[in-house]
DNA sequence: CCCTGATGGTCAAGCGCCTTGACCATTGCG
DNA sequence: CGCAATGGTCAAGGCGCTTGACCATCAGGG
């Protein structure tokens, strides 16, 4: 393989970690701004599949990548802080229905506020039509599998 | 804040920590399958920073963000497997020169590799010339910091 | 020329988040 | 009805990282 094309290969890859990396320690920054402490990107993650409609722990664990005792401990994390509520479900009697709280939806608008912040940011560097397009790309590139990182 | 703005600057970091998830998983996925198998993302980035002139574990930590005992870690492992070697530091005997193997600079290249076969079969979904935009795009925001991502 | 603070490195202990493995309750299909 | 499949939990363990303490060496000012 011609090793000028590795060259931008790794070129890409290193400048879509870094800073994905980047926009992960902003979101994170703003949101304890805000007054939401103790929150990792993972909690973002599961408050994005909850949202619209809540959900169980192992719809929330394939989510996430992870087995359902890793979501049902951070769904248990997330309880304790008053986050989300267990109930039961309305259609199966094994499954609990997981749901957003009032103060998860609050949380859940910070994180939004804190990303169109560091997106607004980044808007402002390389212009706002860039940035239809690279969301567009990106898009794009991340169809198929889980959302939370491996590394 | 303008709701919509706010759903604007959602997708764009979902995508953007999306597709560097795929990203990786991607690199992983080529490297293992060219026979270095057990290595984790975050060795392909100690290999980056070792890979022009070798340094130091103290240098290395900086790098990758963690503590200099994390990074000392890392090294052992790699150290145990083959891919780097310790040696005396030509002008500080406090430190230690880490350098790479040769088995460490053919890990490298099939880093490299995995990574331009990433960004290929992502080049060849949304076009060459918009790679280039992308890249330069995501450099501008991967600026400062640590390469490391913290989630 | 030393003394002293800064720096590179290591040892030890602990912790957070995740995994594997086993198990129970409920479901829904043959 | 019977039984594999599915949702959930309990228990134990591990891996990678952190904090804290420590030693060896460096470097600059008295």
């Amino acid at each position: 393989m011609d090793p000028s094309t590795n060259e931008d290969g790794v070129g890409l890859a290193f400048a879509l970690l870094a800073s994905a990396a980047r926009m992960a320690e902003r979101i994170d920054e703003g949101v304890a701004r805000r007054g939401f402490s103790g929150l990792r990107p993972t909690h973002g993650f599961a408050f994005a599949y909850l949202a619209p409609a809540g959900g169980t722990v192992t719809g929330l664990a394939a989510h996430l990548g992870v087995t359902k005792q890793a979501a049902a401990q951070l769904v248990d994390e997330l309880e304790a802080k008053g986050y989300v509520r267990r109930g039961p479900h309305p259609r199966d009697a094994r499954a609990r229905l997981v749901e957003l709280t009032e103060a998860g939806r609050a949380c859940t608008r910070a994180a939004e506020e804190a990303a169109a912040e560091a997106a607004g940011a980044w808007s402002e560097a390389i212009g706002a039509d860039r940035m239809a397009l690279l969301r567009r790309d990106l898009e794009r590139m991340a169809e198929g599998g889980p959302i939370r990182p491996t590394w």
